[in-house]
DNA sequence: ACAAGTCTTGAGAACGCTCTCAAGATCAGT
DNA sequence: ACTGATCTTGAGAGCGTTCTCAAGACTTGT
């Protein structure tokens, strides 16, 4: 006789420990003023049975739906999608936010939305009705959309802004991106060079703004010129093809480029390929994002690490700590560190500077 | 005054429609027997109010839970899932999970399973207690885990098994490694090599044994030997290297390999440079998998397309089409498809043999 | 026109949990 | 001991939905 196995909710375990529903909530959810004895029996009684609480009916009566929702974007096609260059961005987050999440008995759920779509709100309202999620983080490029943060902001729905500096409304997370910017240009300066080159990411963003301060900051710390060094992309590859391209014609006697994205690079190598210049000897090479693909490049790519998962981590955990009430703003920096890999060294002795340092 | 914005329920829906709660539940769900005035009217104030039903209640009353989980491997630390080699994996299922979960109404959930935990089953008996999925998409390694199938076969849940041949219980779905192994070996023998060799994946993997038999089935129909062709790798980079030196060692005259993974194609490419091989002109590569990286290798490489994706796609579809009673367990195949890249190309001459054909 | 169906609609219980509030038990201060 | 405060426990309502079941409206066949 097969027996159909029943869900063990809160009052079989209430029966089995003698004491009332309340009593085995309050257990469970660490509540306040109950008796050791009571605690342990109960405790028991959870084990034995293996009881867990059901997250929907946890949602329905509590005030928390115990669900953190990463709104990522989405390309138009399974194609287009396909096509697209390999970042490891999902994994990241979904490793850090589920992880973290899970650690505070919170659910990640992730909502794919078309920044292109013009039902972003329609489509984002009925999710956020359906789910009720406790808080929501906002991944690139909708970290700084302002129909979706208006929206957040109205059902009164806490949020991360994760890769954006702007102060705007909810937690903003960054990796500091002026701070990355001038570690990856004090690295060259410290290798000698003097011609550093910038492919910035797209004005939209600000944190695009801020790499090139950074860059700058650096650059000018040192006494070196920066006019006519400044190309902007896309962070797409082709985008990259075109700003190494420019930057080159213009500045033969260029060592190395900083790219603001890992596609971009990858351009930048295949400009350098293309017009005999040697990686690293003729001409140093730094990306950002350090996604898998820049270690299988030839050679593979110095990189300032994106700590996707630490930065999705902490904005969960503030998310979760802050509960329903936190609208106070704030912003917060996760620090970036250089991989160092085999893109990067001195530069090519030039004729009238010594080896030691600029004339 | 800021009115603070409380959530519309079924309730509102009902009276602003002047019609009971239980008509416009039928009416969400699509029930039968309802007049099409009533059912125009209805959507009216559905539309008006914006209401969206309550994912939390609909478990709590219905039987379904509107939700599929998602188990994939977990690594882990931070750190080694960094130092990964960057798969697509987690992109890919997600996007053609979700977007096919919510065309149906549903929702998917991912949940991060370490395949070396002994916990597992505690771990996961949790998750499905506390979410209670209508649904499970068993993602490899655990697609073939005894101990979860064993699980979840005891909770009755329906469950799809993503890249297992085993005909084991739940709907597995494979993309038919033996056919997609017989269309590489046949574009290699297609393009003049008759010395086709073939790293294949650890045997514990039933696919790893399919794609071998696909590769001796188009061996053996055009009369090709593959005895000492074989070598066994763990899909990881190292062993790719070792099998492709062992695979070189044992015959000079080797002129195409099949690697199981894009990662041991890619030791194996390294192999051949170590070698002072060119591939492709003297030796030709094809990978399994075809996750971005192989499109930024010198050169770029031909690879067998896993449709991960669309895999996904697909058991979501069946899942949800079963329903709860779906116990009829069942093998679905998704073809994969060959993309051409640079890494095969017709075999050197040799000595002896004419450009045309074998000796 | 009447019985026997079939459609359409609604009332009320139930799902598993947390909230509010009240009652009894325990404790401190006099 | 006695009063008032604090701890501990439980009873009952309520969350938003679907389910079951019954009642009324409308058919159909004779």
């Amino acid at each position: 006789m097969a027996r159909v196995r029943k869900t063990v909710t809160i009052r079989d375990v209430a029966e089995d420990a003698g004491v009332s529903l309340q009593t085995v909530s309050r257990v469970v959810n660490g509540g306040p003023n109950v008796r050791p004895e009571m605690r342990d029996k109960v405790r028991a009684s959870i084990d034995r049975l293996g009881y867990v609480p059901s997250l929907a009916a946890q949602r329905m009566s509590g005030s928390r739906s115990y669900i953190i929702l990463a709104i990522n974007d989405r390309e138009r096609t399974l194609a287009d999608w396909r096509a697209r260059l390999g970042t490891d961005w999902v994994d990241q987050m979904l490793l850090g936010g589920i992880l973290t999440c899970s650690q505070h008995g919170y659910r990640m759920m992730v909502e794919l939305v078309d920044t292109h779509s013009d039902h972003v709100e329609r489509e984002l309202g009925a999710t956020l009705s359906a789910l009720q999620p406790d808080g929501v983080i906002l991944t690139p490029p909708h970290s700084e959309n302002q129909l979706i943060t208006a929206l957040l902001a109205e059902r009164k729905i806490p949020f991360a802004r994760i890769g954006s500096n702007a102060p705007g409304p909810g937690i903003a997370l960054t990796m500091g991106d002026e701070g990355a910017a001038h570690l990856a240009t004090s690295h060259l300066i410290a290798l000698g060079h003097d011609r550093i080159a910038m492919i910035a990411g797209p004005t939209q963003y600000s944190l695009s703004g801020w790499r090139i301060e950074g860059w700058k900051r650096a650059m000018a710390a040192a006494g070196l010129p920066h006019d006519s060094l400044l190309e902007v992309g896309d962070f797409g590859y082709e985008s990259g093809t075109r700003a190494a391209r420019a930057l080159l014609d213009r500045n033969p006697d260029l060592t190395a480029i900083i790219a603001s994205s890992d596609q971009m690079a990858l351009a930048a190598l295949e400009v350098a390929r293309e017009r005999g210049l040697a990686v690293p000897h003729d001409l140093s090479l730094i990306s950002f994002d350090n996604t898998p693909i820049v270690r299988f490049s030839q050679p593979p790519l110095t990189a300032i690490d994106q700590p996707i998962a630490e930065t999705v981590s902490r904005a969960v955990e503030q998310l979760i700590a802050r509960g329903p009430d936190g609208d106070a703003d704030a912003v917060i920096e996760v620090a970036a560190g250089l991989v160092e890999r085999s893109s990067t060294a001195r530069p090519p002795a030039r004729p009238g500077v010594t080896a030691s340092g600029r004339a």
